[in-house]
DNA sequence: ACACAAATA
DNA sequence: TACTTATTTGTGT
DNA sequence: CGCCAGAAC
DNA sequence: TACTGTTCTGGCG
């Protein structure tokens, strides 16, 4: 984000957090999260090489099976609102439009406008600390109802690209596009810079769009598939770009091909992808080193080791 | 309440309120009760002669029928601790001792201590006018888990006087010490004192009692018994009186004699009565004149005739 | 099968 | 004064 | 029966 | 900045 003296903001939420009973219960998971990465590291010494050389065997061959049941012959669109609770309420009274805006209260915030972004306020943070980032921030309280209301008008106009959406969250879908392109013959830029627009006019409200390949149908775990696209299309519209403007209301295409995946996903921070969080980020960079995607491939041999077999559904992602 | 200065108090709430959307929002009811209460008049002024004579006996009717079957046979002891979430909070933190506490936040504060109550601090006020009306007041957040806690501990003294005692809410309870009195043959006066003695040895947390004869066992309505005993008996420990101190750590003891009851019942403003709050109040009084229970059995004939037959129910209680 | 932690909006 | 809530998924017993 | 308002803690 | 949440009951269509 640009503009954000983020040596400034960690300051001042240190500040203000220091002492509190959260800070001190947040010390303590963290202390444990240290102890459960000590351990792991033990385990991690133990391998030997002839293990490690027979988990590698075992790696390599999920990945090429999984690199074979990778199916490009749809495409999918994501579509995420800007800012989607501040944006309603701006929407509803304009006097709040170019303001930093926060949606709750003291004691917490649900999403904060962009300008307010500028400051260090985020989603998730107590209000009264963002307020000592930004003393002018004005809050407002959560009106769910509204936020539904206009869920519903966005909703209206998915039906029309993809009459079984997926919606994640009152402010997300996924639109199997695959059919529409066809059909009218034009690309999925064209569609995702026509859904924004039409988005836009029903609602007054911006939304950010991309667009990716699939993944391969459900095999055995058959949700898992929409889960596949998650990750990579959530990555795709972290990345400014496009036809339009930069962060809010834009849009990115990632073409349906192989390289192009490969490419797009090898140097993303492995923290960018769907169900790693900050713990999962942690453990993988003080235990094994990694922190993109390709040392994920790199060290899957580790990986199968020392996580459960289950983990293995990390490698669906590339 | 000593000591409140009930003027200034009401001043403040309303310099605070003032313009609020809640205030608006009770504004808005009021007309609509004002709205009902006219609609009453209008029926009223209907009434002949003839229909209120007609009344008239149906209700005296009714009357000594509920007076003969008014059980006088059994005692009822009602217990309700002091300030029970600002108590428990007291006991666990001493500095908090003799301040004016606060239990709750800004938006909304769920007891308050008694030296918090001499600034016109109460329940269900929202905090920033409780601190507008006492600057000094202490905020504790509220710790359900606790007052769970403390509540168990009371319930396990409560169920050695009465295993089927009837628990209303964390902090109440009714408890059936007809056997107990007999067994011992102490009157009820004395287990009232020694019950309170035993919850504060076991939870050093006081509380005030009320003892007093029971209702007509379920006729039809079986759960209805309970609610016979509820208002009388809610209003009993409403009255500071007997051996011990004033209000909070009291107790009162009526007697199981009719004219007792009568006498106690007749004078009382009609806004202690369970069941009645603030809109019935005002209906009844702006419609028929009615502030005390002598005059809801003068007026029985015009209430049977406007109220659902339903609400012939509130004479349950005399 | 269940309770618990992590991740997400 | 004040650090959410609902939901989903994976992990370890 | 389901929905809303009033009441109570 | 900010006016609860839960449970029960009676009225009403
Ligand atoms: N941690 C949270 N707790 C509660 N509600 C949240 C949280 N995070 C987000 N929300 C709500 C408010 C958001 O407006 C809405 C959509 O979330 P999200 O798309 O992540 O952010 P956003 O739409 O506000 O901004 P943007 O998508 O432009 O980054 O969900
Ligand atoms: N309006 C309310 N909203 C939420 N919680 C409440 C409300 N009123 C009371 N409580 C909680 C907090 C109280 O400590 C507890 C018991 O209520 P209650 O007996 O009426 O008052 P109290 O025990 O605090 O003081 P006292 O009984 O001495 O008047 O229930
Ligand atoms: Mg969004
Ligand atoms: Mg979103
Ligand atoms: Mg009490
Ligand atoms: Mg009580």
């Amino acid at each position: 984000m640009e503009g954000v003296d983020k040596e400034k903001v960690q300051r001042i939420i240190y500040e203000m957090s220091k002492g509190s009973k959260y800070f001190e219960n947040e010390k303590r998971k963290e202390a444990f999260i240290k102890q459960k990465i000590e351990s792991l590291r033990a385990q991690r010494a133990k391998l030997t090489e002839k293990d490690i050389s027979h988990f590698q065997m075992i790696v390599n061959k999920r990945i090429l099976e999984l690199d074979g049941s990778r199916d490009l012959s749809k495409i999918w669109l994501h579509t995420d609102m800007d800012a989607f609770y501040a944006a309603v309420e701006t929407l509803e009274n304009p006097l709040l439009k170019g303001k930093p805006l926060a949606v709750g209260g003291m004691s917490m915030i649900c999403t904060a406008s962009y300008e307010a972004r500028k400051y260090g306020v985020r989603a998730a943070m107590p209000g009264f600390i963002a307020r000592k980032l930004c003393p002018e921030l004005i809050f407002v309280p959560t009106n769910f109802g509204k936020y539904t209301y206009y869920s519903e008008k966005t909703r209206n106009v998915f039906s029309k690209y993809d009459p079984d959406y997926i919606a994640t969250s009152l402010d997300e879908a996924y639109l199997e596009i695959t059919e529409i392109c066809k059909q009218r013959s034009i690309s999925s830029e064209e569609v995702a810079a026509e859904l924004r627009n039409t988005i836009y006019q029903e609602t007054g409200l911006t939304c950010s769009v991309g667009v990716a390949p699939n993944r391969m149908l459900a095999k055995f775990e058959f949700q898992l598939v929409e889960i596949g696209y998650t990750d990579l299309i959530a990555l795709y519209w972290n990345i400014p770009v496009c036809s339009d403007i930069n962060k809010p209301n834009g849009q990115f295409i990632l073409p349906n091909d192989r390289d192009a995946v490969m490419t797009f996903i090898s140097s993303l921070p492995i923290r960018k992808v769907g169900g790693i969080g900050k713990v999962t980020e942690q453990i993988l960079r003080e235990v094994l080193g990694i922190s993109t995607c390709t040392e994920i491939l790199q060290k899957g041999a580790l990986l199968h080791a020392l996580f459960s077999h289950c983990s293995t559904g990390w490698y669906f992602r590339y």
